[in-house]
RNA sequence: GCCUCUGUAGCUCAGUGGAUAGAGCAGUGGCUUCCUAAGCCAUGUGUCGCAGGUUCGAGUCCUGCCAGGGGUACCA
């Protein structure tokens, strides 16, 4: 039982001795201390329905509700009305003691549990590297799918992605022109051709196993599928470098191999969506109020994105997972709509289907616009980006902000002033913990699980414990929210608050009983700081 | 044109319909016989793009407008 909990009961036995229904219960935050712990807006709520004034009514609640015990220590109406609750020490002391109890446990939720979900992204063909675009949305899916995790839910990460197809063509044929040009050929590459430095070396590649061999044989797979196989290789270690694993690849192919394109052109010709024209085959989405019919199969015989993504969300559908999430960038915004409609049409239930979109990176340099495209050479990639600035720092600057807003990553600031990082004035924290408690331990002071926690009185004490114990709230609000970015926000904050505390408290004194008292509150922020991190994909080191 | 995201301090950005709108960076000045100064403290900065509306209460919700990003293909 927490204060809060106890808080929303009373309010709750509040309403129903008046026979009121309806009115939901919200507890925020109060900036400023003297406003207290907790405070409720519910006086002001019920205002016109009991016609009666807000005061008045607040007053009435503070008779009512009981005050004085573990859990509250007094409660004040202010301003038009709001009732400000101050929160017992005791109960604060009560859980601080849990954290210590449940160590890396502490935080994680039951919300999700027995629910499978799963969380598509980065999803990029394998045409080229990742750039610093892809970076956004796989920190943003794995952190995802770690809140997730954190509140109890099974969750599979899944890349999707096409080999086949025009730009798999296109890719294949790079390979082809720069394999003619180590063989000494002057050629014409196109524009439209992919421009990387990589494709040179993949000809080389085959150049070193197949010689001259292949100079007349421009339709030879092994073009596009030694490209594909080497790209791939090396989006996997750049994944894995970013310190997670994608569950399962899920090739579009497979959608063609097993009949399931044709079936739901199929199905949705049976409802009526279905027209030919033009030689092509469309998807009649204005019947459902759109502005233009979409293309669902081009003259060419090639089907467009919508097609093979619709049939993989069916998929995705029956096998049997209670929450979807897919992750786009902003440039994907306008493919969701028709997708979404056509399993509509079909009768399927799009509810458990979230799609998250982020915004673009914009990347500068020196001040100057670096201009990003994986056919031109002139990005950044993923790889080159961690090995300037880190891991750490990589993730960090990427879940900072919120996924809706458009990041500004500036280089040359992450690269040449990246210790006024914020993410190691978090790490920071973390280690200056860990450096007292090696300092306790060499002096044979050891962690006491019975300390008298009542010995921490101090405003910098009491501050920290009030933030610490709010974690499993943070933890569920961005999980459930999708506000990733929050819980970068969060730790930051808990990282001042110890920096205060540290300076003004000193952890190791005579004082034996404050002493094991505040070495008890500082194990419990290394645990949430650690456990925090640990969901950012970020590194808690011992030392720095 | 239509759809969509954004607009908050000099810069980069937080801000869950609540009380006097915050942080980092940049600037200035201070703090270390003592557990890591990668730290702490002090100092100044706002037409929350503009105009209406809803509300007891709007940076937050709604409408219109302005500015910027992204869409609006038989590309993905």
């Amino acid at each position: 039982m927490t204060t809060e909990i106890f808080i929303i009961q009373e309010l709750e036995r509040y309403l129903k001795s008046k026979g009121i229904s309806g009115i939901p219960i919200t507890l925020q935050k109060p900036k400023e201390e003297k406003f207290g712990d907790h405070a409720t807006n519910i006086a002001m709520q019920l205002a016109g329905k009991l016609k009666s004034n807000p005061r008045s009514i607040a007053e009435e609640i503070c008779n009512f509700i009981e005050t004085g015990n573990q859990y509250i220590d007094k409660v004040e109406i202010a301003g038009p009305g709001f009732i400000n609750f101050f929160a017992a020490h005791e109960n604060l002391y009560e859980q601080l003691a849990k954290i210590l109890l449940l160590r890396e446990e502490y935080g994680r939720g039951e919300i999700g549990a027995g629910k499978k979900a799963m969380v598509e992204f980065v999803s990029a063909n394998p045409t080229g590297p990742l750039t610093i675009g892809h970076g956004r949305q796989a920190v943003l899916g794995d952190t995802v799918a770690n809140l997730l995790e954190a509140v109890g839910y099974d969750v599979k990460r899944e890349y999707y992605f096409n080999n086949a197809g025009r730009q798999m063509r296109i890719l294949g044929n790079s390979v082809y022109l720069r394999y003619l040009e180590v063989l000494g050929q002057k050629i014409d590459f196109p524009d439209d051709h992919y421009q990387g430095e990589y494709i040179k070396d993949i000809a080389r590649s085959i150049y070193e196993t197949y010689n001259d061999s292949l100079k007349n044989d421009q339709d030879n797979p092994i073009f596009k599928d030694q490209a594909e196989q080497s790209i791939f290789e090396d989006i996997k270690k750049t994944i894995h470098r970013l310190g997670f694993e994608f569950d399962i690849f899920y090739n579009e192919n497979s959608l063609y191999e097993t009949g399931k394109i044709d079936q739901v052109i199929q199905a949705m010709d049976d409802k009526g969506f279905i027209e030919k024209r033009d030689g092509a085959t469309w998807f009649l989405t204005t019947k459902l109020g759109a502005e233009q019919d979409r293309v669902y199969i081009k003259s060419t015989g090639e089907p467009t994105y919508r097609l093979p993504d619709t049939a993989y969300h069916i998929e995705k559908i029956k096998r049997g997972f209670d929450l979807m999430i897919d992750i786009f960038g902003a440039d994907h915004i306008a493919t969701y709509p028709d997708v979404l409609s056509a399993l509509e049409v079909l009768g399927y239930d799009i509810s458990k289907i979230t799609v998250l979109i982020h915004q673009f990176v914009t990347l500068t340099e020196n001040g100057e616009v670096v201009k990003m495209s994986t056919r031109k050479a002139n990005f950044v990639t993923l790889d080159e980006l961690m090995e300037e600035v880190g891991v750490d720092v990589t993730r960090y600057f990427f879940i900072m902000r919120q996924m809706n807003s458009h990041l500004n990553f500036d280089l040359s600031l992450a690269k040449t002033q990246s210790d006024e990082n914020p993410v190691f004035y978090i790490q920071y924290a973390h280690a200056r913990i860990c450096s007292i408690l090696s300092l306790a331990d060499s002096k044979d002071i050891p962690v006491d699980q019975k300390a008298d926690l009542t010995n921490l009185k101090t405003t910098e004490e009491t501050n920290l414990i009030k933030h610490l114990i709010d974690f499993p709230n943070m933890v569920e609000s961005c999980a459930l929210n999708y506000t990733p970015h929050r819980l970068s926000t969060y730790l930051f904050e808990l990282a001042t608050l110890f920096h205060k505390f540290y300076t003004e408290c000193r952890v190791i004194s005579d004082d034996m009983e404050l002493t094991q008292a505040r070495m008890a509150l500082i194990d419990a922020a290394r645990t949430i700081i650690a456990n925090g991190l640990k969901l950012l994909g970020i590194a808690a080191p011992k030392q720095m």
